[in-house]
DNA sequence: GCACTAATGCTCGCTTTGAGTATAAGAGGT
DNA sequence: ACCTCTTATACTCAAAGCGAGCATTAGTGC
């Protein structure tokens, strides 16, 4: 009980993961790095003008990238760096990360050039058409860094690359973007894991395991993708990211693309339907290239009616319906 | 771009929720508050010397409770208290709170009475069965507010009400717990709301609004009832509560207890049969006062094995199958 | 043997949901 | 005008999931 002469004060970083939907491809809004090393994420220090966290995130955000934030929520936070841990004691840093959603049509102020696909650092996390087959390679090597690991850490190691990454009889979990950067990581498969050692990294911008990112913020963006994907499920999260009127493809397009999945067209309309999470406007759009379609908008009454009201979503099987 | 010469580091504080079954309820481990105003939860300060965040929540516990923790997940990070926002802006502590669940076999070391039942700071979260009549008067109060404020704030905030505590055609759902202790902090109807605003409290340790804790420390609580109301549904939490072998009707009431709401008896096992979640010892116990029981222990491979293996559960009908 | 309690097994019907067929309504070309 | 292509939208169907309840079994305490 005698440890309140340890030090006990630490910088407190800000970080946000800003993502909105651009020519229907999911998008998060990176900045240089300090170092211009890589690309990072919107942060900054908590000042005491923040009178909330969150009122810290939205200050910093907009700041940096001139993007005014709408839903914020909390993601995670995270303490010292795995690189920085071992080295002088009396400087710590903890980050909060938050998440943003932005429409599309927000960003007037920001740089274009700054909103990158989120595929482009997650290649593998986009099974829209089945396994991408750039993420061959990762697998192979998992398999190798598995059966190297398997008799020190798990007996099974080889099962749980399978289960994570869906390989075999175990279906494709989407939710699970985080654990599988986490798993890549450990196998030295990215290369911040290296850099995280102190070894140099020879920057490999088209290799399979992704485009890196400055620190760990690969990781939270990870985590961002994981949160999104879960919530999307029970949470009207989805209407954060679409203009205020659109086709039910277009929802669910934005819904394929953030979960990384295809979804059965008919069904998915069925189940927008029985929820009750649209109201036509009564206007038609006719750029579909087929046949018109009917102009929907999200009902705002759901926010307060529906105890759970989310987009259930589940993989159609691979070889269904096309 | 400047702001670098303002205040940037803080105090951060770790706050721990640990959980546990005794005598069939769950319960916190609290201790008193440094001013012996109230009960707390465990919590100190971040040190250099833990090596992580959550080492340093273990660190802390074990200090204070003497309780080894075993599952730990981090649960939110709160900014700073209400009441201390407009204080000296020069002392900024945020604070990380965890959830940690332990058997109650596990706590040897521990002082007895310093475990609570949650209920008795939650009174109305305990729908075991059917709404407690105790809720009766914060559901009045409740609408009041809801009355007075309603232009202020939504058109139909009687109807948010209505929607978070379940009254009406709204079922009860059980997750909502942070939402209810928000909107009753909102109204003013809990101790702790009233202190932040700087007015003396009367201690009223047996009104329907249940006992105050220290600080902000009941809203984690909250916080922590929630998130494992609605992780017992996709992720096997509820064995890390149960002692090394149980029979379905202890594994039904702590699933109940829990999630403050009553099972389906035969279903509850049809479901935990169909998951597979545990394995016969091939041992029987006959204290049940009625035909002996199998015993059965959680099978630890399905933590591998399956995507979402949890405890899914719907309350029964209020009326239905008594 | 009887009352009570709980464990366990099984049924029934409704709802959900994965998957598919069928039809409608536009554009663009011939 | 007609054909093709594309997408929108409506409807069907069967399997699985699930809420609810009945029936039977196997102990304890009397």
């Amino acid at each position: 009980m005698s440890g309140y002469d340890d030090i006990s004060r630490a910088t407190v970083e800000l970080t946000a993961v800003i993502i909105a939907m651009r020519d229907g491809e999911p998008c998060v809004l990176a900045v240089d790095a300090p170092d211009r090393s890589a690309l990072a994420l919107p942060s900054g220090p908590l000042q005491s003008g923040h009178r909330t966290l969150q009122a810290g995130v939205r200050s910093w955000a907009e700041k940096q990238t001139g993007q005014r934030l709408g839903y914020v929520e909390q993601l995670y936070t995270f303490g010292d760096r795995p690189g920085q841990a071992s080295s002088a004691a009396h400087h710590r840093t903890i980050s909060i990360a938050y998440l943003a959603l932005v429409r599309s049509g927000d960003d007037a102020a920001s740089d274009t050039r700054s909103w990158r696909r989120w595929y482009t650092f997650f290649p593998w996390e986009d099974h829209r058409s089945g396994r991408p087959p750039a993420s061959d390679p990762l697998l192979r090597r998992l398999d190798q860094w598995a059966h190297k690991s398997g008799g020190l850490n798990d007996p099974d190691c080889r099962e749980r690359v399978g289960l994570t990454f869906g390989v075999g009889d175990t279906p494709w979990d989407e939710e699970r973007a985080l654990e599988r950067y986490e798993m890549l990581y450990e196998a030295d498969l990215v290369p911040e894991a290296a850099f995280d050692r102190g070894d140099a990294v020879q920057a490999t911008h088209s290799n399979p395991a992704g485009v890196p990112m400055f620190s760990d913020h690969r990781r939270i963006l990870a985590t961002a993708i994981s949160r999104i994907r879960a919530k999307i499920k029970y949470r009207p999260v989805l209407f954060e990211l679409m203009p205020p009127s659109f086709t039910l493809l277009q929802l669910q397009k934005t819904a394929e693309a953030l979960s990384g999945i295809s979804l059965h067209k008919q069904n998915f309309r069925r189940l927008i339907a029985q929820q009750a999470l649209v109201e036509e406007t009564g206007e038609l759009t006719a750029d579909t290239g087929g046949r018109p379609a009917k102009l929907v908008r999200f009902r705002k009454e759901v926010t307060l009616e529906r105890p759970a009201p989310g987009v259930r979503l589940k993989a159609t099987r691979p070889g269904a319906c096309p």
